[in-house]
DNA sequence: AGTGCGATTGACT
DNA sequence: GTCAATCGCACTA
């Protein structure tokens, strides 16, 4: 678990950590960490709440081919899908699968750790459990953009996937939130009993 | 070239 | 709890 001193470090995550699977992926994610490197200092979260979007998955974007949006999810595992969902929030996904198979994480949710002030005045809220609970909301508290679309998660840069040793704690497994298509089926995972996660009650057991 | 809609959020009753 | 905002993209023609 923790280092001595108690102070947990953070390593990025190699691309042969990374499950070839995207729901085993998005089970993976959870308890790790996004790194956003601001020229104002470093924002980091713990990753609560994730969605696969898996080959042959009719709620996916990818689910009808190649598009210009939708090319990173085509990429090799560990690539930014990033794009604007109704015109006001962006969401950032992990591409999940070999080169040429288009799938996705969404990240969903964050545990703020480091940089908290400067997710609050991204944010405009003071309040620790709204700064990263949300798809939208956690892309603007690490000002993801479009700008990160494409980008390799796991090589060096200004956002990138990392681990420490700490315990996720229990996973749920639950249907996804907000779709209509293919929506039975239990693709969501979370952080049980998190206060960071987003969602319904009924949807967190 | 035109149109409908969404992997959400924030404001409001 | 309800509901409108907002816009790039994918689909139809």
């Amino acid at each position: 678990m923790g280092s001595a001193g108690g102070q947990l470090v953070t390593t990025r995550l190699t691309r042969d950590e990374l499950p070839v699977d995207t729901a085993a992926l998005a089970r993976f994610l959870i308890g790790r960490i996004v790194v956003r490197e601001t020229p104002e200092g470093v924002i980091s979260g713990r990753i609560v709440e994730t969605e696969a979007y898996v080959p042959g998955d009719a709620a996916s974007h990818a689910f009808r081919g190649v598009t210009p949006r939708t090319r990173p999810m085509f990429l090799e595992r560990g690539h930014a899908y990033v794009y604007l969902n109704y015109g006001t929030s962006w969401m950032l996904n992990v591409s999940g699968e070999a080169a040429g198979i288009g799938a996705g994480v969404l990240i969903r949710a964050l545990e703020p750790l480091e940089g908290i002030v400067l997710m609050q005045r991204h944010r405009g809220t003071d309040k620790p459990r709204d700064l990263a609970r949300g798809p939208g909301r956690l892309c603007k508290a690490l000002q993801i953009g479009p700008w990160a679309d494409g980008l390799d998660l796991c090589a060096e840069g200004l956002l990138w996937l990392g681990r420490d040793g700490a315990d996720s704690g229990e996973v749920g497994v639950s249907t996804r939130i907000g779709i209509t298509r293919d929506a039975d089926r239990p693709l969501r995972f979370y952080v049980r009993g998190s206060p960071f996660v987003s969602g319904t009650r009924a949807l967190n057991v």
